[in-house]
RNA sequence: GGAGCAGUGGUGUAGAGGCCUAACAUGCCAGCCUGUCACGCUGGAGAUCGCGGGUUCGAAUCCCGUCUGCUCCGCCA
């Protein structure tokens, strides 16, 4: 019943058969989308990458052609010849761009058969994300699947096109590399010829673009995956994709608007969207304070306010013990939300909970005036000066969290997105870009006993704060940058140390040793000393970039193959374990129970 | 490592101690149908309720464990 497609040749794309082409004989190819029998008359909607074409059959249009359609089924592949026709009055289809014609069919060819697929074929399906991962090539059938690869590629294009013309270079950088000591865990891959011995897979070509700056290329980029052996999140997977750029002898003023422009080109030439530029800056101080996150959502305000200075003498004890130890006390006024029920407020509460606050005090701004368990503790005039300061009109909720400086700016900033939503507050639709400035250099981590680097040990200290290096590491500010979309990160990057001695000075600081420093980094201290210019760059994350062009909700959608939580790939089912053999050439032993079948339901 | 949600014919759901011999929609199969486009009509097949244990006279339903998926915290220079 299958047939050969020998000697037929597709002559036009399904969805781009218009009324212009009425008369002419044309052979389309593609899937069953619907097949609609009505006894001596068979419509099937056939489609291709383009879309949908209806295709016609009946006895006396082909006998043989119409005894085979009335076999085909949903996805069977089947190539058609026959003249396009004006469809008769009435039953022209306003949704279809091809509603206006039809395909009268006079050979068919039946290319392929198809199993009844777990679920339909079409937008917006509701199915277990696991089925359509198990069966992603039928999930990226579906054409908003479609579109978003589409669309991914055309940024694709955009960017080496616009970084061409800006005289940038693409250079491959290994994937089999070292593992390093900062940042992700890496995943390793055991070398054979080197028993004993790991390669790294990259969790950015990091120091490889850096040696390119070295190697005088001048302006290097590359469209290269990234591999982080972490949890993962909708918008993390274990392997993603960056635009990595690196540039000489410049300096942010030049790097940031040239960033900008490329965005915005890609917003336009893809989607069809002006940019409003320069992009607007906001230091990272500005971000924590005013929103309580580094990467703040610009589409609404509804800033977190410091009260310390109001509440530090009341009676309240969580309030004034806090600001006595150094910690905050920070307020969202809800605007409107004084309504709200004691399960809702509970519901809030359970949001600031998971960010490590303690509890959320509240005030109701109701009609017989405030309204709150906290009240009682505040004198007549100490309310009065919170509530002016907060500008609390009747009808608002104020929210409270007082507790270290980062548990009050992550319960506060994700209380703020959960208000903005429940507040419709967000605008789908709004592009609010933002550079985030100014990062600190450094970080202490408390557990490990030392300073890290926030963005990472390459990265230059601002000039003007070099003098604080080893007096106050904690406030030196870096050369550093975000660009933030909607609250997402987009991408970082920094102008980097090009000198010996001030690299050295950073490991020292990161707590690595001069004999770990040189083990681990030797080529890239020794690499400075042979004329190295100064330098900088940045990386964006091509799947966050395309979920957001594309409105998704995860990467996973604008990702072909992508994984699972757990890291695994549903379709292949990996990992997997291997054969004794293989990990005998590479010396290793196993030292748990073989990972159990999965219990595939 | 932790918290929450979910798992019932192919798919999406309902059922929340006995009314279940598990319901509905859709898909699937067969028959009929020459203007449909979510075609229509008639009939039919299809599920040991993720897995294991427990409580009970009786478990899809309650309890414990476990697996898988999703969201989040930690983690992600």
């Amino acid at each position: 019943m299958v047939e050969m497609m020998t000697g037929m040749k597709r002559t036009h794309a399904c969805a781009s058969l218009r009324a212009q082409h009425i008369g002419e004989t044309v052979t389309v190819m593609g899937w069953v989308q619907r097949r609609r029998d009505h006894g001596g008359l068979i419509f099937i909607d056939l489609r291709d990458r383009s879309g949908l074409v209806q295709i016609v059959f009946s006895e006396d249009l082909d006998a043989d052609a119409f005894r085979k359609a009335e076999a085909a089924r949903n996805e069977y592949v089947l190539a058609v010849t026959g003249s396009v026709r004006s469809r008769p009055e009435g039953t022209v289809n306003a949704n279809l761009p091809t509603g206006e014609i039809e395909i009268a069919v006079r050979e068919l060819r039946i290319l392929n058969a198809a199993k009844t697929p777990p679920f339909y074929i079409e937008d917006g399906v509701d199915v277990d994300e696991m089925v359509r991962l198990k069966y992603r090539y039928l999930d990226l059938r579906r054409p908003e699947m479609q579109k978003n690869l589409i669309i991914r590629h055309k940024t694709a294009k955009v960017m080496r096109d616009y970084l061409d013309r800006q005289g940038f270079i693409e250079i491959e950088t290994p994937m089999l590399t070292k593992s390093s000591p900062e940042g992700a865990r890496d995943y390793l891959v055991p070398s054979r010829v080197h028993p004993g011995e790991f390669f790294a897979l990259p969790q950015s070509p990091q120091l490889y673009k850096q040696l390119t700056m070295v190697a005088g290329m001048e302006r290097y980029f590359q469209i290269v995956r990234c591999f982080r052996d972490e949890d993962l999140r909708a918008d993390r997977q274990p392997e993603f994709t960056q635009l990595d750029i690196e540039m000489s002898f410049v300096e942010m003023e030049e790097l940031l608007p040239m960033m900008e422009a490329m965005v915005a080109q890609i917003f336009e030439e893809v989607l069809g969207k002006k940019l409003e530029r320069p992009f607007r800056r906001i230091t990272y101080a500005e971000a924590m304070n005013r929103y309580g996150s580094d990467k703040p959502d610009l589409r609404f305000d509804l800033p977190l306010v410091d009260v310390a200075e109001q509440v530090q003498d009341v009676e309240f004890k969580v309030f004034a013990s806090v600001v006595k130890a150094g910690g905050q006390v920070k307020a969202i006024n809800a605007k409107g939300c004084a309504h709200f029920s004691r399960k809702e407020i509970d519901e809030l509460t359970k949001v600031a909970a998971i960010y490590g606050a303690k509890g959320l005090a509240y005030i109701q701004m109701t009609a017989e005036g405030p309204k709150s368990p906290i009240a009682k503790f505040f004198t007549e005039a100490q309310l009065q000066a919170l509530l002016t300061q907060l500008d609390a009109q009747t009808g608002d909720l104020l929210l409270f969290v007082a507790d270290r400086p980062e548990v009050v700016a992550a319960a506060l900033g994700a209380l703020r997105l959960e208000l903005a939503r429940r507040l419709n507050l967000i605008d789908a639709e709004q592009l609010e870009f933002a550079w985030v400035v100014d990062f600190p250099l450094l970080e202490y981590d408390a557990e490990e006993g030392r300073y890290v680097a926030i963005h990472h040990p390459f990265t230059a200290p601002k000039d003007e704060d070099l003098h604080l290096l080893e007096s106050n590491p904690g406030q030196v500010r870096a050369k550093a940058y975000d660009l933030v979309l909607n609250g997402v990160e987009l991408g970082g990057g920094s102008l980097r140390i090009y000198r010996r001695d001030i690299q050295e000075k950073m490991f020292a600081l990161l707590g690595l040793s001069p004999e770990e420093s040189r083990d681990k980094f030797g080529y890239l201290l020794d690499a400075f000393e042979f004329g190295t210019p100064p330098h900088g760059g940045i990386a964006f994350g091509l799947d966050r970039l395309i979920m957001l062009m594309t409105g998704r909700e995860t990467i996973r959608d604008v990702i072909a193959f992508p994984k699972t939580q757990s890291a695994a790939d549903m379709m292949v089912d990996a990992p997997s374990v291997v054969a004794p053999r293989q990990l005998r050439e590479l010396s290793i032993k196993v030292d748990i129970p073989a990972k159990k079948p999965m219990s595939k339901a």
